[in-house]
DNA sequence: TATTGTTATACTCTATAACTATA
DNA sequence: TATAGTTATAGAGTATAACAATA
């Protein structure tokens, strides 16, 4: 969003919390700042490279769910959960995607209440072409050093643990 | 979102990943991912804070840029610039924080071009207690740890850096 | 009675394009 | 000609509540 700034603001942010009194809290402002920052960054690459596909990157995520299930199916609840989004936005999703015909709507076989989401054969090639994409130009080039991944990947799985995201060690 | 999940599910992504041949980008994606929740979780608790100050994420941000200015005034195009968001959401949070009476709209005295944002004595004083509370009950309690903090801070300082964001080191 | 999913509605933030006014 | 800001418009995700159908 235009030109680089001199200073870094959130150095700056936390200069400014410490000046006025909150100095015990103002390195994780700062890092929850920088968290915030960062996503917005990786997004904005996320999404460029899935536009091509007419993919956003909550309907990326729902195709790629699909595309790990063995049947190539999945019900509603299930990827609502695996997702960790609202149930409102999995149909939202898979509106959007059934009618660009990535995924199909199903009856389950035994249970009337739930359906099933389907990959398409279009589906799962645009899934397998967007996930060699985002491969290519986002996660392979990260920005992020190998050990820097780690410590992102424990650090956050401690937290996403610790926020009940799941029970597991 | 729902009940904790047996497994942690970047976990799995991960696995699945290296299952299909992509095990040079496996980490890097779990890295990115792990951002993304996280940052959801995030938002998400100061979201719930900042509800009761009528406050979204975006506009306390603008708020609390405000409030750090030596005049408590900034032109419109400083607080893209330091805010690092598109011109049309400063126009879009001035509106609301100028309908709730926290901010005001005022000429430049020597260009007149620009417009200045200005905190009413309201606007400080929310801002304050907003501050305060999400100090204690998001930055305060964070659920990194001290070290882990600084490490979050270093790593994502370098990747800002070399997004783009800020020119100095 | 509880669960699944949809619909309607509403509210965010974000972005592009067109436009006005000023430098 | 370039910059600052607004407006209109559009699209995204998210959420709540009410509802239908099924278990």
């Amino acid at each position: 969003m235009g030109t680089p700034l001199p200073r870094d603001p959130i150095a700056e942010a936390r200069r400014n919390w410490e000046r006025h009194g909150w100095s015990d809290v103002a390195a994780p402002m700062a890092a929850i700042t920088a968290i915030m920052r960062t996503q917005q960054i990786l997004l904005a690459r996320i999404e460029n490279v899935l536009k091509p596909f007419g993919l956003t990157f909550a309907r990326y995520e729902l195709l790629a769910l699909l595309s790990f299930a063995r049947s190539g199916a999945l019900p509603m609840n299930k990827a609502s959960a695996l997702l960790q989004v609202h149930p409102t936005s999995v149909t939202n999703a898979v509106d959007r995607l059934e009618k660009a015909a990535l995924v199909t709507r199903s009856p389950h076989p035994t249970d009337g209440r739930t359906t099933l989401i389907e990959l398409t054969a279009e589906g799962r090639t645009v899934s397998k072409r967007a996930t060699a994409a985002l491969n290519s130009e986002v996660f392979g080039q990260s920005g992020f050093s190998e050990d820097d991944v780690e410590e992102l990947i424990r650090i956050f799985g401690i937290f996403r643990r610790n926020a009940g995201d799941f029970d597991d060690g």
